[in-house]
Formats: structure tokens, C-alpha cells, sequence
DNA sequence: CTGAAAGCGCTTACAG
DNA sequence: CTGAAAGCGCTTACAG
């Protein structure tokens, strides 16, 4: 199978190039690949063609993509990497534990990889744990990645940023607000989202409003829950602090804020949850205590997740365009060439279900 | 950086190894990998270490590990995979709407994977267009996969396998049987799951039970369901056809079947979903109907995915070790040298929460 | 048990 | 714009 070559001793040149086998359609064996060789022409010509050279002449680059196309060659990533020092591999690093929000990340990712030769593999990790970032380091070094797509919450941390710069790896992240340069950020404005959240809220009118947050470490909590109460008070709605609670983004935290919440007097009207995954648990608090939603009580959460529309009441939300942040993040590793000036933004809106009405009164 | 070299036509010979290098902790500039001639000794002693031959005397082996953890050296898996014709990479395929099912998976393929050296890559495809096929075996040869692990659906596609034996790629199935020899298989049983609900109910006293199934194109439907009705039969209670419904393992499809379910006269007393989301539906359609759960319906769906938890009351379920079988799935496609006879099976058993009792009257 | 040679399939300088 | 040489960091025969 492989290639009659001179040996050394012999002192015989190498075997000269065998242009005229570049016509004969051999498939070499099993495993059936066809290498650069196949091409023909001259291997360097092809490689230039490959990586898009534009030291190529048209007729010359026509040709050869045709001999491409006709033998079904794809140039071998592991060749290709091991010469770049650099492998075709994109990792996605995430901790988080909304499922739906990963597949859709990863799915997005691979549809803005998808014809560029390169490949999405999976790194989840615990930021809690202090030797994550090793656990990273390791992981893209030991690859020679491409590049990684940072997904909240590790996107927020800079020391793990920092090492990324330190060892010179490519990265996009996926924040709530601008947290670095334009060409390393997409951006999901979280804040518009509970802002209109506040409008919608308020001009349902609701006066007596609750709010339960994520951990305060964590940006969304910020940008939403600091949207969300600035534009009420911007609208003369005031909340009161004993109305806003710290939850965990789990369910059982949802479960046990509303418990307190809807003890309180006056009872509020309506709970903003920072995320769908304690909307329901609110939705089990006030089942329990016969608290009719949305009748005697409105909410809404943040995400759309899956559950949102499963829960019945459907729950009114806000979504995120998910897949098409992870589709953008791949983009921006792809050409880091051309530097950004602007970042790119999504915008998330309101999805309007059947969780929200006006106030009894 | 680079070491000198003997060009060739100066005819000197090879610079001699570099051992004494060895200990000179020089890691080479930027990107900063130690290579393989940093552990010296003899390269080729240190791949066999590397690639655990036994054919390295004891001693020998112990120094060079030192060496390599002194160093800090871990071979480059592009070299490796291009000298291999292999790369150290295993494919996830899967065409799967349960984002929760899916991260599980990774996340416990990656388990079975750590310290291995291998990665995963992700590989989401629908089997419903027909050359997705084509693109599993675009993704197999180009990338050189190690492996890949097929997930159902897409498990239980023999064309698909039979592609993967022409090309001669290791594979790993989950399916609820044994569709393959051993070596290849991971069996959940998802008919003794099954068993346990029609067991359960029946000893609740439920005579009038109805059951939603998946498409019966689907293995777990047949499974499932089969299991369902069979032992329901051995212990006296049948189930007219009128109250078996063919859903999509959707949402939607379980609340148009659950509202013609709860039209029937006599009235279901309760219903297996064969999964949760139909679960999530039937409860829907019972609210909205004014229909109380448990009191005057029992549910039982099957998965134990995160909705199962968060519905009100919260659902009886079936759960699988998802993570653990896809860890067992890496193992398998690790070892693939001791030939099982035996395939590893697992069993899915009933999670009993809020969701049943005996029938009203 | 250990070593020198050739090769895996590409790319990067360096010449023309 | 195109080509011959050397190299990326490993492994597989083949000798000792």
C-alpha cells in the first residue's frame, strides 16, 4: 500500500513524484483514504490551495480543486495539526447545569463550525472547585486547541481568562455585559430582558412585586435583577427589600424563597424569578398553599427553558437566542483575523404565556 | 529552538541523543511542551512506556516515568494519532430531543474517558433525513475516531452500524436489548422498568389503566410498552385497545392523547406516558379538565428526566443510570481487546413521588 | 530488552 | 506563481 520510496543506503533519489497517479483513482486499502500525494500537481500547491493561499492561480486553484472533488480527498486533521502546532479541535467549557442551555450551546457551535474542518469537544467542569482551571489548562494544551468557547458561569472568571491569555489560547465568551475586548465577546444584554420584564409587570399593573435572584456572584443576577428593579423605580415602583430574596437558580431554592415570600403581608402580586428552573418551584409553593396562578398571583422566569411551557400554567419568560449565541461564539474563533471594534449583542425578548394577569385588586 | 540537525548533505551523521539534555528542564518557549527527546533515555523506550509494552525491564520503566513527571511531559496526541492512523478522539452520536439525556451521557462518557487520553467529540444528527448516515461516516474517517458511541435512536439503526463495520470503526450501542454482540452493547432494559409500573399499579389497585407509547418505530416503545401490557395481563388486568394511544414522546402529543384518553368511559384511573415529557402533557389536559392528580388519576411516566421532580405533584417515574452508562460505553470502546460474552446491562427502577394511589372508589 | 532508520500526511521556510 | 528539502512528534518494523 504505501509508496515505493529509495532508501537511504542505496543513495538513490527519491522516488520522483507520480503526477501521472494523481489520474488513477486508487483508493489506497482499507481505511480508503486518498492523501495530498493523490492530488498530485505538486503537494505544495494543494496544501496552498487547502489553506487558501492566494499565491494560487485561478486556473491552477480550479484544477486542483477539481482533483480534490474527484478523489474525495480531505487533507488529514492530525497531519495538518501536527505541522501547525495547532489542532482543529474547538472545546467548549462550560459549568452549568441547564442541560437544554448546553445542547443548545453545543449544537449552535457545531452549526458555525460545521464546513470549516474543525470540531467541537466537550470540557465541563466545576468552577467551585479550585483546580478547575488546571483541569483547563491541561486540557487545552495537551490538544493544542484551537480555541474554546467560554460559557457562563466559568465565562465571568478572569483568573480562568487570564491563564487562557497566559498560554496564548484563542477564546470567545458568552456574557451578560461587555466583560472584555469586542473580538473576544458575545454579549446577551440580560438587563434588556428583565427590563422589559419591569414594563411588562408594571403595566399589567402590579404594585406589590417580588423578585427571586441567582447568587449575587453571578452577573445574571446582576444584570437582571438590576434592570428589572431600576426600571420599576423608574416607573414609581418601589421594591421593598424584604420582597427580594437571594435564591440558588435550583428549584428547591425557588421552592423555598416563595414559601417566605407568599407569607409575607401584603402578599405580593407577582414574583420575578431570575430563572424558569425556581419559577417552578414557585409554582409548587403556591399549588401547596391554594394560591391560583395566575389569578392571585403572576410569574415570570428568565431562560425558556423546556419547562417553561410544560408547566401549566405555561410560564411567560424570556428567551435567549441560545443556538444562534453558540453558532456566533464558533464564527469569532474561526476569524480572529479581522478584529471586531463593535461586540456582537443579542437581545433577548419577552415570550408571553399564560402565567401573568392583572392584579385581583 | 528547534534541535540541530545533520543535513543530508553534509553526510554527517545524526546528532547524537541529547540525555544529557535530559535534565536540563528546558521547556521550550511559548506553548512550552516538553517533546518526547526531552526524556531522552531513547524515544523509542519512552513510547513503549507510553503505550505500556512489556517489553521495557522494570527499572528502565521507572526511570522514564520519573522523567516524564518531571518534565511534565504528555506526548502530543496529533503526533501520536498520525503515527496510529488513529486519533484519540471518540464520537458521541445522537439524535435525541432530551437535552437532559444528552449532557448525562457526555458527562459520564468523559468519566469513562478520564485519563485515558481520549476526548470527546460531539456528533447531534437526525435520522430522520436520510444521508445522515454519509455525515456520521464523513465525521468517522476524516477525523480518524478512535471510537464512537451511538446513542438512541440512532442505536438502534442497523444500517447506520452496518456502515461502521464496513469502515471498521469501534462502536459502542446503548438500546433497551441486545441488538449486537456483547462487546458492543449496553443494555438498559427498559422492560423491567416497565414491569415495576404495571406491578406497581396494579397493586394499587388500578383496573382501568390507559398508556400513551412513543412511535413504535422506537425499540423503548416496544420495549416499554411490551413489558406494560404483558404483565398486567399475567396478573389479570387487560387493557382495551381503545386505551392505548400512539404519541411522539412529546409534550404535545401526550396532551392530545391524554384529552381523548379522559373522554373514554369508563374514565382511565391512571396512565403510564412512556416517557415524562407525555407525562408533563397528561397533566396538562387533566388541569384543564379539572381532573385532580393523583386523586382522581394516577401517572406514571418514564425517564426521570428533571420535569419529573418539578410538576405538581411530582411525578412517578422510571429512572436509568444515564451516566453511568455512558461511562460504561468509554470503557468499552477502551478495552476493546478482552472480548466480552456477556453484555453489561443495566436496570432502570421506579421512582415513586406524588403522582399515584389507589383509584377513588 | 534497546536502538537507528524510515514513515505517518501535512506545512513552513527557502529557492527559483 | 511553483517546487525540493526539512521538519512537526510520534510509532512501526527491523536489527541487535
Amino acid at each position: 500500500m504505501p509508496q515505493t520510496r529509495a532508501t537511504k543506503k542505496t543513495a538513490v533519489p527519491r522516488a520522483p513524484r507520480k503526477s501521472a497517479r494523481a489520474l488513477k483513482a486508487t483508493h489506497s486499502g482499507s481505511g480508503g483514504k486518498a492523501t495530498i500525494n493523490d492530488i498530485a500537481v505538486s503537494k505544495k500547491t494543494v496544501s496552498r490551495v487547502i489553506n487558501r493561499s492566494p499565491l494560487v492561480r485561478p486556473d491552477t486553484r480550479e484544477k486542483v480543486e477539481a482533483l480534490i472533488r474527484e478523489h474525495d480527498y480531505a487533507p488529514d486533521p492530525m497531519a495538518r495539526g501536527l505541522a501547525f502546532r495547532k489542532s482543529f479541535l474547538v472545546g467548549m467549557i462550560y459549568d452549568n447545569p441547564n442541560a437544554e442551555y448546553i445542547v443548545n450551546m453545543q449544537s449552535g457551535a457545531l452549526d458555525g463550525l460545521r464546513g470549516s474542518g474543525l470540531e467541537l469537544v466537550v470540557h465541563p467542569c466545576d468552577s467551585r472547585n479550585a483546580d478547575y482551571i488546571d483541569g483547563v489548562r491541561t486540557f487545552v494544551q495537551q490538544q493544542r486547541l484551537h480555541g474554546v468557547i467560554l460559557v457562563p458561569r466559568v465565562s465571568e472568571d478572569e483568573a480562568l481568562v487570564e491563564m487562557l491569555r497566559e498560554i496564548d489560547c484563542r477564546y470567545a465568551r458568552i456574557g451578560a455585559v461587555e466583560l472584555d475586548d469586542a473580538e473576544h465577546m458575545i454579549i446577551t444584554n440580560d438587563r434588556e430582558g428583565a427590563i422589559e420584564v419591569a414594563k411588562y409587570l408594571e403595566s399589567l399593573g402590579h404594585r406589590h412585586i417580588a423578585m427571586i435572584t441567582g447568587p449575587h456572584r453571578y452577573l445574571s443576577t446582576i444584570e437582571r435583577g438590576g434592570g428589572f428593579v431600576e426600571t420599576l423605580r423608574r416607573r414609581g415602583v418601589r421594591i421593598a427589600s424584604k420582597y427580594v430574596m437571594e435564591g440558588g437558580y435550583t428549584f428547591e431554592s425557588g421552592v423555598a424563597c416563595a414559601e417566605q415570600l407568599l407569607a409575607l403581608r401584603p402578599r405580593p402580586t407577582a414574583i420575578f424569578t431570575l430563572n424558569d428552573e425556581m419559577a417552578a418551584g414557585v409554582y409548587k409553593a403556591a399549588y401547596r398553599l391554594g394560591i391560583g396562578i395566575p389569578q392571585q398571583l403572576s410569574v415570570i422566569g428568565f431562560d425558556d427553558n423546556p419547562i417553561a411551557s410544560r408547566l401549566w400554567p405555561s410560564l411567560t419568560t424570556v428567551r435567549l437566542p441560545i443556538r444562534d449565541m453558540g453558532m456566533t461564539a464558533a464564527t469569532l474563533l474561526l476569524h480572529e483575523a479581522n478584529r471586531r471594534t463593535s461586540p456582537l449583542a443579542f437581545i433577548p425578548h419577552l415570550v408571553i404565556r399564560e402565567s401573568c394577569q392583572p392584579p385581583a385588586s
